[in-house]
DNA sequence: CAGTATCCATACAGATACTG
DNA sequence: CAGTATCTGTATGGATACTG
């Protein structure tokens, strides 16, 4: 019946909830658009192990072509996040590694992804059917 | 010849992390592109106090259009991270909240709004000057 | 109020080719 | 090996109009 709704009214936020939900949007908006890429959570969880050169990581993150490589990086490279190390050498050897602050979020991403590996198989029965019967 | 032969190691992980890195991807793809996408995350945030109509979602969400939270809606609620109750009633009435699936993301989420607004201003630092002084 | 459908702009992303 | 430049396709996302 209509009695669900009695539980909490005023669907506003009148509530001093200490989070910071939308109203501080515009950062959450910067971070979600710099991580909210095709490949950017990928590349942190793949530095998640240490030092890696350009190569590595592009054998490492299977269907990532050189440009989304070298994009992701630059911008990885310019919040901070990773380090950017190049050895002039004769072969050229370019080796990138999470910064403090690149782990610190990369801590999140494993939790993301931890939370991706144990909640897929839900998700994907939920998807075949929402909440009803198997429609496969 | 050259040295390189030296590829025939570590381009993996020899380490023995545990961690789900980018070898089962697939999910990890799946799960990234459903919520890496403009508002997925923005609108999980905004459900965290409970139940929200439509048009309190959209109030809520400063920059989104209807499309938009409707197209979002629907995926989270495909994917059951989200409840619709809808009231086919005169005045038509539609209260959405998370599942307890949703709400679990909710909490990577908290964490990872929590990480942008703790680190936003390192970020903007790095971003302005990468690692060294501004001199303009 | 809630939501969908259409049209349109752009940003994202891939393939290729070229350079250091 | 590492990385950039160009060209192009596609998906994302926004404005508007319309329906239940």
């Amino acid at each position: 019946m209509d009695a669900v709704a009695a539980q909490k009214d005023t669907v506003g936020l009148p509530e001093p909830c200490a989070r910071v939900p939308v109203e501080h949007a515009d950062f959450i908006r910067q971070v979600l658009d710099r991580i909210g890429d095709k490949w950017t959570l990928m590349v942190v969880a793949s530095l998640h192990g240490g030092l890696m050169r350009y190569k590595d990581l592009q054998s490492s993150i299977p269907g990532i072509s050189q440009r989304m490589l070298s994009r992701t990086l630059s911008q990885l490279h310019q919040d901070g996040l990773v380090t950017r190390t190049a050895y002039a050498e004769v072969p050229p050897r370019v080796e990138y590694a999470l910064t403090p602050l690149g782990a610190s979020l990369n801590d999140i991403v494993a939790s993301l992804i931890d939370w991706a590996a144990d909640h897929h198989e839900e998700i994907r029965r939920h998807r075949a059917g929402t909440g009803a019967a198997d429609a496969s």
